[in-house]
DNA sequence: TAAAAGGTTGGAGTGCACTTCAAGCAAGTA
DNA sequence: TACTTGCTTGAAGTGCACTCCAACCTTTTA
């Protein structure tokens, strides 16, 4: 639940540790995300560009599970998918991209900002209806 | 902005004050949703029953702004139309119901703490990776 | 080695929340 | 009264983010 080790780490190192070559279910099993799902994050071009083994079955490495956090970060923003494939080809492009990579996180960041507090107006609306229901069942009522 | 008025009144007053008897283009233009939404609002038991001039046309009245204005905050949690309309059914049910009413709302509302935590911990992921980038443009770099 | 479990593909299907369409009535202005 | 703008309906269409399907190949377990 960390914010953790790889996400920072996913387009500046090289040398990951650990068991490197996760089959697609296995993935799936850590990420939460389906088979299906991971595919077609691959299909659109939203992954990196993953490893086969000989016989042309998909194997991910720890980089590959540092990038899905990551963009299961973006997708918790309800960043649109189409905007991370953008960030995703930004990143394939290379370093002189880091300016408008920045760009995108920032307005990214933004939006986070605006629906935190959309979230928090909506909090003090809930809690005024709550408390015009009355705390009748189990509350530790005034 | 301010979490208003009649929001809270909605299902406890009987008597709005000023103009009662708005058009389906002027409530578009006050709530941003369009005239196509508020129909579909309707139809599909969002609306508390929304009145008709004497042709049929119908004439919104200050409460059902009021509604539109919770419904507006309920959309903003994320809670799914289908759940809008099961408390919309509730409120149509009359006052033996406000114990789940009240259950609905708090469940909605711990998804919003939820949610509100989750943005802040992406908040804070965002962060590393655009200090990451370095603050290249304009800055008040340390 | 046979069966079961898991992987591959392109393309079609799903669910949600609208959004648009077509065809016709209603309301306000010259 | 003619014209323009707005409102009515049911039904079909859209865009997003998956999700499932069929048919086939690979890997693991008994």
């Amino acid at each position: 639940m960390s914010v953790t080790e790889s996400v920072q780490s996913v387009e500046s190192t090289t040398a990951p540790r650990g068991k490197d070559r996760y089959t697609i279910s296995e993935v799936a099993a850590l990420t939460g995300l389906t088979a299906h799902t991971l595919r077609w994050y691959e299909r659109i071009g939203l992954m990196p560009h993953v490893d086969r083994s000989h016989t042309g079955q998909r194997r991910f490495t720890e980089r590959d599970l540092g990038w899905l956090a990551f963009v299961g970060k973006l997708r918790l923003t309800g960043m649109p998918v189409a905007d991370m494939v953008r960030y995703a080809e930004l990143v394939r492009e290379g370093d002189h991209t880091h300016a408008e990579r920045r760009a995108l996180l920032e307005s990214t960041r933004s939006d986070v900002v605006r629906r935190i507090a959309e979230l928090q107006s909506t909090l003090a609306v809930l809690d005024l209806k709550i408390d015009h229901y009355g705390t009748i069942c189990g509350g530790v009522s005034p």
